[in-house]
DNA sequence: GCCAGTCAGTAACAAAAGTTACATAAAGCT
DNA sequence: AGCTTTATGTAACTTTTGTTACTGACTGGC
């Protein structure tokens, strides 16, 4: 447990804070598909991600769906922070792309530390900064972008946290992601390998370059 | 200036709080159109707004433009916060929307008062979730409604911001804001007018209901 | 092997947004 | 008033995206 707190912590945190937080941190495994955090759930926890990588999505009132962006080791969500500083209701959708594991913090300790320690206010306020820089790239690709570079940028983000270039997922699901049709995947999929930039098979997708 | 301090802060700090504010913010006044950030500038002082409204806006690298979203008295930019403390480049642009003015603080003591304040975390913290939030806003008219409901939005935040339900906007300044073309907007506000929601004057537009 | 379910390919069409081009109207200036 | 600049209206057309419908191909269970 603590090892792989050292390991995606250890560069960031003295070894005093590590201490504390593998004194009061509850450790949790997840699955692939697993969903971590719902909209609308209250979170009395802030979780560090030790190992694997995390969904982060928002939703429409009917029915659309859209990626965030992904955490990875070493990173927690601000969202959350958001939650627990706030005691208000998550607005954003957490489900694990992979296997990995948490750590807990109850968050009064995570309130303590604030004061006490400079290493853990600069992580709590790099972890902001993070992912405010991810939601202006959320917003460049929205406002910005046609739906074919949205779709490569996908791709390749995909394929960086999950670290290979064959990316696992039906059309269907990607268009979910994009918030976009099936159709509309399939068809700017199938322009792509034509350019031969990816090679399409059922169920799977290799990025060639 | 210390009235103004305490006239928009006063319930969020404690009095000696406002105290050290006074003693070492730089006050500073600004006219509309000024540009208070531009894109790539470094900050080393934190803006704390009195009264006015300031427009923070991203920008394409090509020549496209987006609204994000309106500070108000009260409010601190986030951004800033973020680029404060991380020693980077801001991300954003800020312009001033209306006249007002700012209390500045030198970094050095926001990092301070981090340490000693419980109500200046709290305030920094709220802040980051209150922008937070306006940035999945942002995102979540782009990802889900169509560019009439965006430009409805617009009018209804823009009315909202000063205070009148007359905005002073040619069509492409809104087509700007928007990351769209004038043509698209003059379009979409004609068929607004025709179902009675506004009525269109040159460089004028006003809000019925 | 057969069947049901899932996945991808494609055509045909519709809607939304973007583009080009031009006309007209208002405002400002001399 | 006459001229110029700026703002808006509108038509015609293109591109992008979304929708519907149908096809065949693959997969897993029996």
């Amino acid at each position: 447990m603590k090892k792989g707190l050292i390991k995606a912590y250890g560069s960031v945190f003295e070894s005093q804070l590590i201490n504390d937080i593998a004194a009061v941190a509850v450790f949790m495994d997840f699955a692939e598909g697993d969903c971590l955090i719902e909209i609308g759930q209250y979170i009395r926890q802030m979780p560090l991600l030790i190992n694997g990588a995390i969904k982060i999505s928002r939703e429409d009132k009917v029915e659309g769906e859209l990626l965030l962006y992904f955490l990875e080791k070493g990173d927690t969500c601000a969202m959350t922070l958001a939650c627990c500083l706030g005691d208000t209701q998550s607005e954003i959708r957490a489900v694990a792309e992979t296997s990995g594991s948490v750590a807990m913090i109850p968050i009064g300790k995570m309130e303590e530390w604030l004061g006490r320690y400079k290493s853990w206010r600069n992580f709590v306020f790099s972890s902001y900064n993070k992912r405010m820089s991810e939601m202006l790239i959320a917003i460049d690709n929205l406002a910005f972008m046609k739906m074919d570079e949205r779709l490569l940028n996908y791709l390749h983000e995909k394929s960086k946290v999950t670290g290979s270039y064959v990316i696992s997922n039906t059309h269907q699901e990607i268009a979910y992601e994009l918030n976009t049709s099936r159709v509309v995947v399939s068809r700017l999929l199938k322009a792509l390998e034509n350019d031969g930039i990816v090679k399409l098979n059922r169920n799977t997708i290799e990025l060639l370059k």
